[in-house]
Parts: structure tokens; C-alpha cells; sequence
DNA sequence: ACATTAAGTGATT
DNA sequence: AATCACTTAATGT
């Protein structure tokens, strides 16, 4: 029951009255790994609200150079979707399930409506909105600042977290597509980590040993 | 056995 | 840190 999904944390911060309507008017939505959910250029109907999972959340220039930007998990919302839908503009990011997730919709038109309503929505808006800024200055951070070998190193321990496992099924070439950078670096510079014992390094598989 | 895909490496810019 | 060119290793058919 959707309800019982609901428990697990939105119960805590949202009044009754808005959980009867988040089950009245969401629809419910299990998603499979890799799935594409927003693409660049996509008109927004519906916000979601993460059950449970992870969603990448990337950005792609014109030449179709793609860089990762930050995952929504759990009791997470993607605020800037919200901000944009209701002024109906098109989307400037992509969103694909780093892995099976479970996720409610709310159709756009009833944000609004809850935000006069509710103040537990107001407030849960408005934090969202404040976390996802603050993950985007992070996000400007690490790529301003850090050199490829950190990068590299704070995208393996981020996944962990977000996988919850510390061996990744993942390849070089794909490493490579989400730091937008080639191949060749990702695999030299695993090496590199591999020799200071803080990966194991396997075929389509990586290990990390700290995190 | 052969083809395909992933990963490793030296040399160059 | 990127690119080229090539090798080696693992896996699928």
C-alpha cells in the first residue's frame, strides 16, 4: 500500500490531511535500473518524491558532452523541477535511476494548491530547495577545484553510499561518461588508486576498500 | 576458434 | 589531462 511506503518518512513530516492527498492524487512508480525519467528538454507534469533508490541527476552541453551533477535519494524531491514546472519552462537536466527506486508523481498542478495549504509543504519545498542548492555549489566545487584523481576517487565513494556496496559494477569507459572525461585517464588513474590499496580493480567490477 | 568488449601502457602533445 | 596507437585479457557465440 501506498500508504505504508509513505510511513517510512513522509509520514513524520507531513500532516494527515496532505498524506490523504499525496495518496489521492500520486501515482506510484517503480522504476528499473537505467531507466530515463526527465530528459534534457522535456516539459514537466510531475514532481517526484523518492521512496527509495537513487536518481543521477546530469547536465549535457550542445556537443553532447555529459557531467554529473548529484543523486536524489530517499525523502528527496527535485526542487528545481518544481521551481521551473510551475512557470512550464523545459528541462535543463537529465534524470536516469542509478538503481531500481520507487518513486511517487504528483501532477504539478497540485504543488501550488499545497503550498498555501500546508506548511509542512512549504517548509519541506523550501529545505529541499536549500539542499539541492547547496549539493550544486558542491557540485562546482569538485569540478573547479579538485583535480581528476579526487574526482575520480569521490565519485567511487559516493556511489558506495548511494549503492550501499562497496564493489561498483560498473567499467572504466562508463566512469569516463560521467566525469566527462576519456577512458585512458579513468584507467590510469584507478591504477593509481589501486596501487595506494584503496580499490581492487576486477573486469566490469571495482572494489573500494576505503570510502 | 573467432569476434567483441574491457582494460593496460608507452609515447606524444 | 587528452589523444593515439597498440597490446593484453576476459567473455560471448
Amino acid at each position: 500500500m501506498l500508504k505504508d511506503l509513505l510511513n517510512e518518512y513522509y509520514n513524520i513530516i507531513f500532516e494527515p490531511e496532505l498524506i490523504e492527498e499525496i495518496i489521492a492524487v500520486g501515482a506510484y512508480k517503480k522504476v528499473k535500473e537505467d531507466e530515463l525519467l526527465l530528459d534534457i528538454g522535456d516539459s514537466f507534469e510531475y514532481i517526484p518524491l523518492m521512496l527509495s533508490g537513487a536518481i543521477k541527476i546530469s547536465r549535457e552541453n550542445d556537443k553532447g558532452e555529459e557531467i554529473v551533477l548529484y543523486f536524489l535519494e530517499h525523502g528527496d524531491t527535485c526542487t528545481i523541477t518544481f521551481v521551473s514546472g510551475l512557470q512550464s519552462n523545459k528541462s535543463k537536466i537529465r534524470g536516469v535511476a542509478e538503481r531500481e527506486s520507487e518513486i511517487i508523481f504528483i501532477p504539478i498542478a497540485k504543488l501550488e494548491e499545497w503550498m498555501i495549504k500546508y506548511h509542512s509543504w512549504r517548509e519541506y519545498v523550501i529545505d529541499s530547495y536549500n539542499t539541492r542548492l547547496n549539493e550544486m555549489i558542491e557540485a562546482i566545487d569538485t569540478l573547479a577545484f579538485m583535480k581528476m584523481d579526487e574526482r575520480i576517487f569521490k565519485y567511487l565513494s559516493d556511489k558506495v553510499k548511494i549503492m550501499r556496496d562497496p564493489v561498483l559494477h560498473t567499467t572504466h569507459q562508463d566512469i569516463a561518461i560521467d566525469l566527462n572525461t576519456s577512458r585512458v585517464v579513468v584507467s590510469r588513474l584507478l591504477k593509481q588508486l589501486e596501487n595506494e590499496q584503496k580499490i581492487k580493480l576486477y573486469r566490469n567490477k571495482i572494489e573500494v576498500l576505503e570510502y
